[in-house]
DNA sequence: TATTGTTATACTCTATAACTATA
DNA sequence: TATAGTTATAGAGTATAACAATA
């Protein structure tokens, strides 16, 4: 079958399409979160804080282990753009932006948002069609 | 406005599924090349060989430092997977499969395709139509 | 006993700089 | 002088393990 070749060669040419549009949007975002003078793990940790979270809750959201959020929650203070509030639970720290880390995250998400390759390059009528064939491809049930 | 919390929504649903989609992946590719007891950087170097290429040009295609490449073909030698032969300029060095590399690496690229996202869920109608989105997204006039 | 955050430390990946041999 | 590959070393980013406080 000379079907196989060529149904692995566009399979290759899409996956590697996905893989450079996602390669560039995250240069992207790298560039913009410069732009607000952040490192991406602290642009990433002032996006994720659209509410005062425990340090536990944040490593999950990023996939990271606690001991790098509190690394993480370190630099975010000496910025001044987090403080560690308590929680009910004693043990419990809560990161929470102060008032100069909710403005940088309302620039920044702005910033992010109108900076995005799919408002960029495509219409809202290719977003429409993008939208469905994108969520096809994260339902996992055919596996 | 309320058009424009809207379209940052939006926009960020959609970013966000195109940065999932790619780490899952990632995430099937790495386990693909575990399959193969591969790490995914020295999976990533064998595929690209499928031709003898300079140490240098590999340096450029998997976009690495020529001084990592050393260290991903000593590591690829060890696995007697590829062999440094002289070029006609003596100071350059091929890199090239051997045998037991070719057969693998004919193993891992078929496993690759057969496992891609976009075949297992997506209907050759449906790569039709994404494709060309893919490709505005990719296209970079519009700055 | 289990969990939260912290500390100290170690590891992985990758790059930089200096080197050699060729051109 | 410039280039290909190598070596030794360093850095960024992140995890692991042991720990103190609390549950």
């Amino acid at each position: 079958m000379a079907d196989r070749e060529s149904r692995l060669e566009e399979v290759s040419r899409l996956s590697q399409m996905l893989i450079d549009i996602v390669e560039e949007a995250k240069a992207d975002f790298t560039r913009i979160a410069a732009g607000f003078d952040l490192p991406v793990h602290l642009a990433r940790a002032v996006l994720a804080l659209n509410r005062p979270a425990p340090m536990r809750e944040l490593a999950e959201q990023l996939t990271c282990d606690r001991s790098y959020i509190t690394n993480l929650a370190d630099q975010l203070e000496e910025r001044g753009l987090v403080s560690r509030v308590p929680g009910e639970d004693r043990r419990v720290k809560l990161l929470q932006l102060t008032r100069s880390g909710r403005s940088l995250r309302d620039r920044l998400s702005a910033a992010v948002a109108e900076d995005a390759l799919v408002l960029r390059r495509l219409t809202a009528a290719d977003r429409k069609t993008l939208a469905p064939l994108l969520e096809k491809l994260l339902t996992d049930e055919p596996r």
